[in-house]
DNA sequence: CGCTAATCTAGAACAAGTTACAGACTTGAT
DNA sequence: ATCAAGTCTGTAACTTGTTCTAGATTAGCG
């Protein structure tokens, strides 16, 4: 059903056949694939080449490196992340508690495939300028996940100031993580923390507020 | 004169004689010299190895990865800028300002050399689990320097998962700037956001408080 | 259909991180 | 001073990301 929805992401894309549709969705697929069994390192460019049938030219034609192949696989799992936490949104009262429960509920499906995790966060913040734009692409999708919790529509400066520090604190909190130096009981709690940054930037919250 | 404030940091070393001092410190100065230069990339084992006049197996017998060569590289650094910061303490009034001076100090440091800064922020968060300890050094070398500015001797839980996240904003931020992302006056921005967390957590301060 | 440009394939080649190894040099203990 | 163990050197080999090339296929168009 929902077949098309990243046709607005990328208005640049000079509109792929059919064929070339299925060869990207092909080498995403064998991308998260082989992330999922051994991170960062077991994503080779030639095993994923020949897991999606696809010659290594052409691979690297998709996705000019491994960085590029491996933000556009967390695009794609962002993506799917969006549409299942607009199903359910969170629960909480107050902003901050839905921010961090839907976090915390990202960050459970993390730790379903963390080495999946791994490869998509570790690509994320080593790549460097050349992959900006991309890497962009999913800084405005996490932003676009955590003002949805927040239920802001029009955010403020301020609020926007607070999410930014959020995010930096979502990506930190994952790489001390997944690189074993922080429990996942230390993650919830630095989301928690930084989530109270929200309190502090609301605009005049509540049911009498004005 | 602060000629073996290192002493304290890896108490596992097998303390190196005289000359393998010395060639430790020709690698870490050839690999900070290169960095500067050109940034990550232009730190290559084998130029590193050459202008530390030390064979390639021996840099990697001291450093056995390019990452652990720039994460000890980025303790060497800290190491300077938290002397350098111990000498000249920041004036701010309350903790956050005093914080966020610090780090705005710090950050206008790494401004002077943006590839060394690039250099070793990139190794920092591409580190996996085989680095964990070297990086946790500069963690809690990091966190030593927070808890300085802040005038916390003895931190509550809570101070600490200020700090904690604090730590997260600041290497993010860094990140998102150094990969062109983020502007000087975001990046300021930030990390003024984020210290107003500390005023949340703070027990009790002030001299008519409680 | 037949042409042309773009795309794809297979495979070689190159670059830089990492490993391996044989022989020379240091070190520390006796 | 001498010996054993450990260290350093120089160099080659291996791995994986990336680039390049020549020829086959495909797509769009008249």
């Amino acid at each position: 059903m929902t077949a098309d929805n990243r046709a607005d992401l990328s208005p640049s894309a000079p509109a792929l056949t059919e064929r070339q549709e299925a060869r990207r969705r092909r080498i995403l697929d064998a991308s998260a694939q082989l992330a999922a069994r051994g991170g960062f390192d077991a994503v080779q460019m030639r095993e994923v080449a020949e897991a999606a049938g696809v010659a290594l030219g052409t691979l690297y034609r998709y996705f000019p490196s491994k960085i590029h192949l491996l933000v556009a696989t967390m695009q794609d799992q962002l993506q799917h992340m969006h549409t299942t936490l607009r199903k359910r949104p969170p629960a909480g009262a107050d902003p901050a508690e839905r921010v961090s429960e839907t976090l915390m509920r990202a960050f459970r499906a993390l730790q379903r495939e963390p080495q999946l995790a791994d490869a998509m966060v570790r690509a994320l913040t080593f790549a460097d300028r050349g992959v900006s734009p991309e890497v962009d692409t999913v800084s405005r999708l996490t932003t676009a996940i955590i003002l949805d919790a927040m239920g802001a529509e029009h955010p403020s400066p301020e609020q926007l100031s607070a999410v930014r520090v959020i995010e930096h604190t979502w990506h930190s909190a994952l790489i001390t993580w997944l690189s074993g130096r922080a429990s996942i009981a230390q993650v919830k709690i630095d989301i928690e923390t930084v989530c109270r940054l929200i309190d502090l930037t609301a605009p005049a919250t509540g049911p009498a507020a004005r």
